[in-house]
DNA sequence: GTTTTTCCTTAATAACACCTTAAGATTTTC
DNA sequence: GAAAATCTTAAGGTGTTATTAAGGAAAAAC
């Protein structure tokens, strides 16, 4: 059995951290979430953390402090997340000595992208035991690789825009299971917007069908539930 | 199984020493860090080092002194850390002696190459056991040679800007993923820049394709991954 | 130290892919 | 049959990438 990773994600906007708590879950990541700074480098202390998303501004410390603490005494990365681009002049330097760096407002599977990243970099050149990685998701006849970015079903290679692969990203990662469309919207769409603008989903579910030659009544792949969302069968 | 390298960094900036340990260490360096010359000598003595990384100015001494002390009873290369060129003036002379010299803001990947450069040439007249290095990148007719900084696809020379050969580098060093723009421009030009130029990103790929005989549409090895980045496949 | 050359960046424009919107059609539920 | 949810279609708008060319900076040559 290989190992699930724990990711330490710290930041003052509630509803950041807990969106993000929400994106590394559905990926089977153990999560450590906190609001502030003195409880992280509590848990920093007492968990055996592989990974650490920290945003730069905190109101009791700044996410650079504790990634000097993390450099001290510990050995895994460390990602940034940093305000957006405007603000960047008030905090340079802060943000020196991170393994990456993430601007919000971002999308999920960006993070993601670079969460597996980081730590399969960590890993390689370590050597410890590989974690227990999806960069990839293979179920009958299809075939997600958020490597390359590529598509396969049946052999044939599809070529998905970038929310349409993210849209299938999520229904694939919970598959087996209904993801309603709020739900679906935020963790393609992150906290770019918050109007569930449901319309916008349906446009690229039907884009979707389309290129895996599926149909919305007799559906092969992305069934719908009326009145709840959306679901792939396992 | 072959040596890895031990390497001192010494450096009272410690988001610098943090830095480059990191990247150091991605490279399978073991790292002894410093953020003091009193420390550091005290690792002179007593550890077996094969190269030492020194920043010029220290609180408690220069580069320059435990440069000396290093080639009096030592003999391994010394790469120094130096401030920026308008700076340069006021230590001129402190830094002789060194090997090699590196002006910050540094990009990682130049500094990388330099200390395989330093261990190869020493190793090399040494001839002990040589280093796990990892300097040239060879692949379906194309190669890349980090130390001499050639690149040679279907044995025709292509004669490489620093930056282009930069991104390649990145580029097939990643190969079979998409590197974002963002991870890219990081990646090749260090943490000087906060700005993530995309448009600057995109000439130099520009060109690299011209002199690849590549192409955007229709590409055969620099591959555009919509909204995501670039990638080389495996 | 000066000229020459090479290289990097910037900016402006064009071309393209993608996303969203809206409005009407269809299906499902009650 | 009416209401609500979903589906479909196409067009306009937005954002991303490609392409040039030109200015300036850095490096090399003299």
């Amino acid at each position: 059995m290989l190992l699930a990773a724990n990711i330490l994600i710290v930041d003052d906007e509630q509803a950041i951290a807990d969106l993000v708590e929400v994106y590394l879950e559905n990926e089977n990541y153990k999560v450590f979430k906190f609001y502030n700074g003195k409880d992280a480098l509590n848990c920093i202390e007492n968990e055996k953390l592989d990974l650490a998303i920290l945003d730069v501004m905190l109101p009791d410390a700044d996410g650079f402090s504790i990634c000097q603490q993390i450099r001290e005494k510990h050995n895994f990365p460390v990602i940034m997340l940093t305000a957006r681009e405007e603000e960047i002049d008030k905090i340079t330097g802060l943000t020196l000595g991170a393994d990456d760096y993430v601007t919000k407002p971002f999308r999920p599977l960006e993070l993601i992208a670079r969460v597996k990243a980081q730590l399969r970099r960590f890993t390689k050149y370590n050597s410890s035991e590989p974690f227990q990685e999806e960069h990839l998701i293979a179920f009958s006849s299809l075939v997600l690789d958020l490597d390359t970015h590529e598509c396969t079903l049946n052999e044939k290679k599809l070529s998905l825009t970038p929310t349409e692969f993210s849209i299938l990203w999520v229904l694939c990662s919970n598959r087996g299971r209904v993801v309603g469309s709020e739900e679906l919207f935020h963790e393609v769409w992150g906290d770019k917007y918050f109007t569930n603008n449901n319309n916008t989903v349906m446009v690229h579910i039907r884009h979707l069908r389309e290129k895996m030659h599926d149909s919305a009544d007799n559906p092969k792949y992305i069934k719908t539930v009326w009145g709840v969302g959306y679901k792939i069968d396992k």
